[in-house]
DNA sequence: GGTATTTTGAGGTACGCAACTCATTTTGAG
DNA sequence: CTCAAAATGAGTTGCGTACCTCAAAATACC
């Protein structure tokens, strides 16, 4: 009837006494230090096996004294997603000073790969880990190895550099994510014919080229009749996607679905917008009408146009779920516990309007 | 450029200082110990704010000895969802042995209110928090009630009991979780015409019940064209579900759309899939002349059928959260720590077969 | 005023581990 | 066998809090 999970609570000494040796040397096989002999070890670690031993976590914490400091290095400028990372963190202030965690923000161009990898460099020594929005170039992946070296963990937050040594990815699969949009899209637009616009920030950001090449993918094989017409570059700047999608969309009376793979959303709505004005001036247009828009996530904008309908789906990856789980892994990290993938893993949310959070 | 998030550590012994009182005197106001006068409570209290002092969890949970007992109280028999929350708490065992929590499991007959009532007043006084999926039934909810004047903590898990006093409930909104699915169907359907059916357990367990509540609201308004045909109950078994559909999809030939409320999602696949085979040996019908299938949780099964395209979407509650949340929410709740509603919010999710977890 | 009662101070112990010192034993090389 | 080096034992201290005892001081009551 009730089945127990956890095991009564040994300690070190018991661990000891089990091993034959003394609390000294238990100590010295825990933390890898040396002048122990190689069978001793295995003794011991036999010991802690056989009695799935786990290190009292509050009893560890409290005994090694000094604090953990980790640091955040996050792009400077108004990025609403960065921003919303920020606040996440700031509501974890009470959880952080109840573990004496330290997290400082540092600001810095994450576009400038020499500035980003100065920022990491600086970093060097005085901090347990760090959560970095990473840019791919091998002078970033250079300052990551360097700090991992230096036995700083390293977590990437959003973006990856998989070549590098990082402990961990915190973040979502992008070609999964275009997939999702891809999917999404060809779904909705249903029965209708007619042409699929991309609108993205700049195919050389790594994430968006991602994006774009997974929903590229779902369109080719699943919605062959749906012709996808070329990738617009609004270097996520509103005017300028707005610009670039009012021309698109004046050539192309037969556009039937929009992907947003990046910000500049307002511009791309606004495109959207007077295209539908105009339309329901000529004729009454209803819903069948309407471009299918798919966009990226959730925000007080995206929000706003997905209750108006403007939006019709926005594929999210939770900020908060990421500034928490990136705290969470350099913790676990630093502390040598195991980490729980499951609760770590960033998914793809599909937000719609009945499911905003 | 670099801003911290968190302050220098303060002490008990630093509060007591400023405090101008002694070390005893701020645990007394700590734990709300009788014997101080108003004034120095008040004067206690200001100091602690002042600084916003916080114990160090750490140091805390380790001078308090013993350790904590949880019990999850979960329904007998083979249901899959319960088993994957059971599946994660066994994933956390090391997490929670490292921190000296005890998780008990309790199977008991959820649908008895009486059973379920004598399975939680048997755990009165033993343990530090109770997890336990409820039935909204007054036996039950004084039972809860019950446990709760008696100090224990209490978390309704996946099926809420909200005129109980419980401290928490993890687990979705399931009125939105019905709007989520017809507005799904409502847009993968398209611009077809026809009638939608549902398929549910009973309309009697309340969770069901709110998600047919939330279903036909959106359907009402939102998709007024599309019929929706009398709820069928089928217990959440596979053969009394198929049976019912079998004998619908038979008498209403343009069923476009279909809402699988509980289980039984076997059984209605089948039904489904016969269908299907029967109008292709007609006529050549391809995508566009198969039902619209949602449903609910990512199972083995419901994996499958996203994968072949039998299913549309799935509305997800995660499991491996919900168990997770429970845990922490209990925890923070014994410590007298804040709960970060944020993270312990269980999301509806959308699955579809490109952003399947 | 004196007594009972309440409030406060002072101090100790324990929790389990990290990190360290120093003495002692064991081992291996010559 | 001798001696240095390596391995191990034994012990201490401190982390910040909970929880407890006992005495002293302050206050309330008659």
């Amino acid at each position: 009837m009730a089945e127990t999970l956890t095991s009564t609570a040994l300690t070190l000494k018991d661990i000891a006494r089990e091993a034959g040796v003394s609390l000294a040397t238990v100590d010295r096989v825990l933390h890898n230090r040396p002048g122990v002999r190689p069978d001793t070890v295995r003794r011991v670690k036999a010991a802690i096996e056989r009695n799935s031993f786990q290190p009292h976590v509050a009893a560890a914490e409290l005994a090694r004294g000094r604090a953990r400091r980790f640091a955040f290095v996050m792009p400077s400028g108004p990025n609403p997603f960065m921003q919303q990372i920020e606040a996440y963190l700031g509501e974890m202030s009470a959880w952080l000073s109840a573990r004496r965690l330290n997290v400082e923000m540092v600001a810095t161009d994450v576009f400038d790969p020499s500035a980003l990898a100065a920022s990491l460099e600086a970093l060097s020594g005085d901090y347990d880990g760090v959560a970095v929005v990473a840019l791919d170039h091998p002078g970033v992946r250079a300052a990551i190895n360097d700090l991992v070296d230096a036995g700083t963990k390293v977590v990437t937050l959003v973006s990856d550099v998989p070549s590098s040594r990082r402990h961990h990815y915190v973040g979502i699969d992008n070609i999964a994510a275009g997939r999702t949009a891809g999917a999404l899209v060809g779904r909705l637009v249903g029965q209708r014919s007619g042409k699929v616009a991309i609108v993205a920030g700049s195919q050389g950001l790594r994430d968006h080229a991602e994006r774009i090449f997974g929903f590229n993918q779902v369109m080719a094989t699943e919605f062959p009749d749906l012709g996808v017409l070329p990738v617009l570059e609004g270097r996520d700047e509103d005017d300028r996607s707005e610009q670039l999608l009012a021309r698109l969309l004046d050539r192309h009376a037969d556009i039937v679905g929009l992907y947003n793979v990046g910000a500049g959303t307002q511009g791309v709505a606004k495109a959207l917008n007077d295209k539908a004005l105009n339309d329901k001036a000529l004729s009454e247009a209803g819903r069948d009408k309407q471009v299918v828009f798919v966009g990226h996530d959730v925000t007080a904008l995206t929000r706003r146009l997905l209750l108006q309908g403007v939006m019709d789906a926005a594929i999210s990856q939770n900020p908060g779920h990421e500034a928490r789980a990136a705290v969470r892994v350099l913790l676990a990290l630093a502390r040598g516990e195991p980490i729980l993938r499951e609760q770590e893993k960033i998914r793809i949310d599909i937000v719609m309007r009945d499911n905003l959070p």
